[in-house]
RNA sequence: GGCCCAUUAGUCUAUUGGUUAGGACGUCAGAUUUUCAUUCUGGAAAUAGGGGUUCGAUUCCCCUAUGGGCUACCA
């Protein structure tokens, strides 16, 4: 027999286990949120474990309101991570409150001569910084003030101070070479590397000590994170080698850029594409949700994100993002967010999705439209079923809906239109007057009667002022439908917005 | 500047050595719909450029260009 090598067997050796770890430094975005379910995916894919850690060593501005909002965020894209052992906490690992855990292993790297002191100032640095080479490692360390040219005694002199920093010793010209699942075998050379701090002089770990730590700890086996951090990777297998702790495997996802200008929508863009999933206070105003999206079109626009090929499936569920999933359907290049892709999926939602979810945010929102008149709820969910096929956005369905809630304030008319009563006054009169007396005299019509009545009117521009009359302009469904249901609502409708019309109309006697 | 990564129509992508380079959204034209939206039919539109390797390169290698990332006591 020969061996199959392919991923699920490599990955069913153990039980997998993978991590978001954000950062709370400010509303998470689309681009976050899409490595945690890229994450989630994953572990369910493979029934492993997903974890959620917060990665604030050195954190203080907005620091709780972040946190809430990546739980709120989280929970509104249905991504649910492990809650541990502990449930009555909402999150297992923060680091923040582990310090004393990174303390312990920086004190074996000093012992073992992997990391060391540094005592050179930001200023004194930033002078050598002019030469954008520079860079502080075997190349340059002897020049500066550190465990390695400073003689005892002034090493203690220096820490009694308190003010140092620790350094990683990053080895002499060597090659690290390392594979990403995604991006193939990855080449550093050390020299390319700094020495990187790991503990601040503020007596705070960095990135560098933290992350690699908890992950160990907590058994990660497949780090899952975006391409920035490709380069930066080297790090922490030095460090794991240190340790002498075994590698995760590397999943380095490709970068979401703007539409427009093509940069990364972390920083940029407002404008045209929403990249927060909900609002909150003050802290987020303009997102997914509050621009007409439905959290599930949402979960397959993280889909999209990551290679479903949403064309071909329209609407995916949970579980069948789960059965579909390949790692390696996500491409290398980064992605250019299409903002009419997006919406497209959720006009796909709206059609192809779950009509009872669909029908009943529409109901909401039309709801909250139109608080002030009495629609009875199942003319409203009538409204719905004949309208929603022509938005794509939740927000929509008032633009497609609000001649049935309000008369028309304005009629817009083709020009054709015009000639076409200026040239035929008494006969657009004649018409608009035998309408009037025709609903004034059958107060109880059934669909088909009106049906009939409609269909009886052969004349193209005269069906066209009839639209008008009770549209405004000539968009919107079935006429035999507006004015059945315009019936149901009230009777006296239709007139009234014929009465509307003819004075309108009496503008043009005079042409 | 250095290092790392990427590059198929406007956009998302298929094709991992042999295809008339396929699909979708968008766009343009036509048909249907009493209007509008839908739907249907059809059109235009791409392997960044230049060198190799090969009988043959979108696919492998090199150079250039472009875009992005890293180059912090940010993550």
């Amino acid at each position: 027999m020969v061996p199959i090598y392919n991923i699920n067997i490599i990955i069913m050796k153990k039980k997998i286990r993978v991590r978001f770890a954000p950062s709370p430094t400010g509303p998470l975005h689309i681009g976050g949120l899409r490595t945690a379910f890229y994450n989630y995916i994953f572990a369910k894919k493979y029934k492993g474990d997903f974890l959620l850690r917060i990665d604030d060593t050195d954190i203080k501005r907005n620091k709780k309101l972040s946190i809430k909002y990546i739980l709120k965020a989280l929970k509104w894209s249905k991504i649910k991570y492990n809650k541990g052992y502990n449930r009555d906490k909402d999150i297992q690992y923060i680091q923040s409150k582990r310090i004393h855990i990174y303390k312990y292993y920086l004190n074996y790297l000093i012992k073992n001569k992997y990391a060391y002191y540094a005592f050179d100032t930001v200023k004194e640095l930033n002078l050598y910084r002019k030469d954008k080479n520079f860079i502080y490692n075997f190349l340059t360390r002897n020049k500066f003030k550190n465990s390695f040219t400073l003689n005892k005694n002034n090493i203690k002199k220096y820490l009694k101070k308190k003010k140092f920093v620790i350094r990683l010793k990053i080895p002499t010209n060597k090659n690290i070479i390392y594979k990403d699942e995604i991006f193939g075998n990855i080449k550093i050379n050390t020299k390319e590397i700094d020495d990187k701090i790991i503990f601040r002089s503020n007596k705070k770990p960095t990135y560098h000590l933290a992350s690699p730590i908890d992950d160990h700890l907590m058994k990660i086996t497949h780090i899952i994170r975006g391409k920035e951090w490709l380069s930066t990777t080297p790090i922490y297998i030095i460090l794991y080698k240190y340790l002498n702790w075994k590698i995760p495997k590397f999943i380095h996802l490709p970068l979401l850029l703007n539409n427009k200008k093509g940069k990364i929508s972390k920083r940029l863009n407002y404008n045209d594409v929403p990249i927060y999933p909900i609002n909150y206070k003050n802290f987020v105003n303009n997102s997914y949700e509050y621009n007409g999206f439905f959290r599930y079109a949402f979960i397959n626009i993280l889909a999209l994100l990551i290679g479903y090929d949403l064309i071909k499936y329209k609407i995916l569920n949970i579980k069948k993002i789960i059965k579909l999933f390949n790692f390696k359907n996500i491409n290398k290049s980064d992605i250019k967010i299409n903002y009419k892709l997006l919406c497209t999926i959720n006009k796909n939602f709206i059609l192809y999705g779950n009509k009872k979810y669909v029908n009943y945010k529409l109901y909401i929102y039309l709801r909250s439209k139109i608080n002030k008149y009495k629609v009875k709820k199942k003319i409203i969910y009538k409204i719905i079923n004949l309208t929603k096929d022509r938005i794509t956005l939740i927000n929509d369905i008032w633009n497609v809906a609000n001649y049935f809630f309000i008369n028309p304030k304005k009629y817009s008319l083709p020009q054709n239109i015009i000639k076409y009563i200026i040239n035929n006054y008494k006969i657009v009169l004649n018409f608009i007057n035998d309408n009037i007396i025709y609903f004034n005299k059958n107060l109880v019509l059934s669909k088909k009667e009106i049906s009939n009545f409609i269909n009886k009117i052969k004349n193209v521009n005269l069906l066209k002022l009839f639209r008008i009359s009770i549209v405004g302009e000539l968009v919107g469904i079935n006429l035999v439908d507006i004015i059945s249901i315009l019936y149901k609502i009230n009777k006296f409708i239709i007139i009234k917005r014929l009465i509307n019309f003819k004075k309108f109309i009496f503008l043009y006697k005079n042409f």
